[in-house]
DNA sequence: TTACAAAACTAACACTTGTTAGTCTAATTT
DNA sequence: AAATTAGACTAACAAGTGTTAGTTTTGTAA
């Protein structure tokens, strides 16, 4: 139990130095010190660096396609949908910020296996995406932008979003929440 | 001269690289080998591997400011300034993929001057593109939407074009041209 | 208090890194 | 033809990499 709490806290400690100085420039001895111990003493805990990295960038993913599966069969117009997964990219990018920015830069060093995870992980939450903004522009609940466009769009907007959290001065997470999807989605409404 | 072909050659392999593997997962040897000599013969080019990063990174990031310097003291409406920008982040984006994504992505890996250099030039693009959607705001060109907001969510997704440009055949640059600024700025206009 | 397991430690491994020194070869200039 | 130079080469360096083996310390259960 405690020895989970342990493994925690090196992989919240690796987000953040990943998100800092990058997956290859962070060594298992800077992330032993952070931790206040020896390189090698991290090894009772994890099993490799690269488990690490996985086990960050997969929890995101997994995440992101969760809650997208539970939004598409709801009985709710387009225009919801997609506000509820802004809502939900916002939300993740408060409370992860570290894991989320240490998806999307450092998600190239995965091993073969794990990468072919997250890419295929990625393409079901894109297609899943689209496919919404395919059925309300068919119900013409959408304007008929060009839809890569769109998904391309809105989804490199989200999945920055991190960068921006980072000067959270500047805005507070209740104005982004109402003006984001704003900024969005108007483009897609007549 | 031929020097300086060469020199550049290595430039664009090195950009090539980065891109696909991150600064630190390429090794001058990698470097050398995608030029088909060894590693030592790369100083005969250029004095560091971090002299190609700096090249690399601050070219784009000086192009960038150098274009946004023309556009703001035109006589044009705001809106054609925005879209002017835009055109240009397209552009660059399919001339120099790989220098946009290395900007992108490899910027963290600059040694501290050079971060230095490149972050105050980002804020300055950033500063001038703020500027221009204020003006726009006072002069009623523009809708009210947060500014701050507003910035970001363009902003961003221009950064990470060069993404979506690698899958090219989805999308002509044509349409991108016409649609983008339309996503991009249809929810700013009334 | 003793016994045991968890988690730290030291030391070392095999390998890779960026870079330099010194040398040889092929092309260009004199 | 001789001299110079650009640009490749080999060999080596010091430092840093992830990881393992074996040992000692620490805290908990008997």
């Amino acid at each position: 139990m405690n020895k989970n709490n342990r493994r925690e806290d090196i992989v919240l400690t690796a987000a953040k130095l990943f998100r800092k100085k990058g997956y290859n420039a962070v060594s298992m001895r800077d992330l032993a010190a952070e931790m206040g111990i020896k390189a090698a003493s991290l090894y009772n805990h994890i099993s490799s660096k690269q488990e690490i990295l996985a086990s960050i960038v997969l929890s995101v993913a997994k995440d992101f396609v969760g809650h997208i599966d539970t939004v598409v069969p709801q009985p709710i117009a387009s225009i919801e949908k997609l506000t509820s997964i802004i809502h939900h990219h916002i939300e993740l990018t408060a409370e992860q910020t570290d894991f989320l920015a240490c998806m999307n830069n450092d998600w190239i060093h995965l091993d073969e296996e794990n990468k072919t995870l997250y890419l295929s992980l990625r393409k079901e939450y894109e297609a899943k995406f689209r496919e919404i903004l395919r059925v309300g522009m068919a119900k013409n609940e959408l304007k008929n932008i060009h839809i890569e466009i769109s998904v391309f769009g809105i989804l490199t907007t989200l999945r920055t979003l991190y960068v921006w959290y980072a000067k959270k001065d500047v805005v507070s997470l209740k104005t982004l929440k109402t003006d984001l999807p704003r900024l969005l989605l108007d483009g897609l409404i007549d």
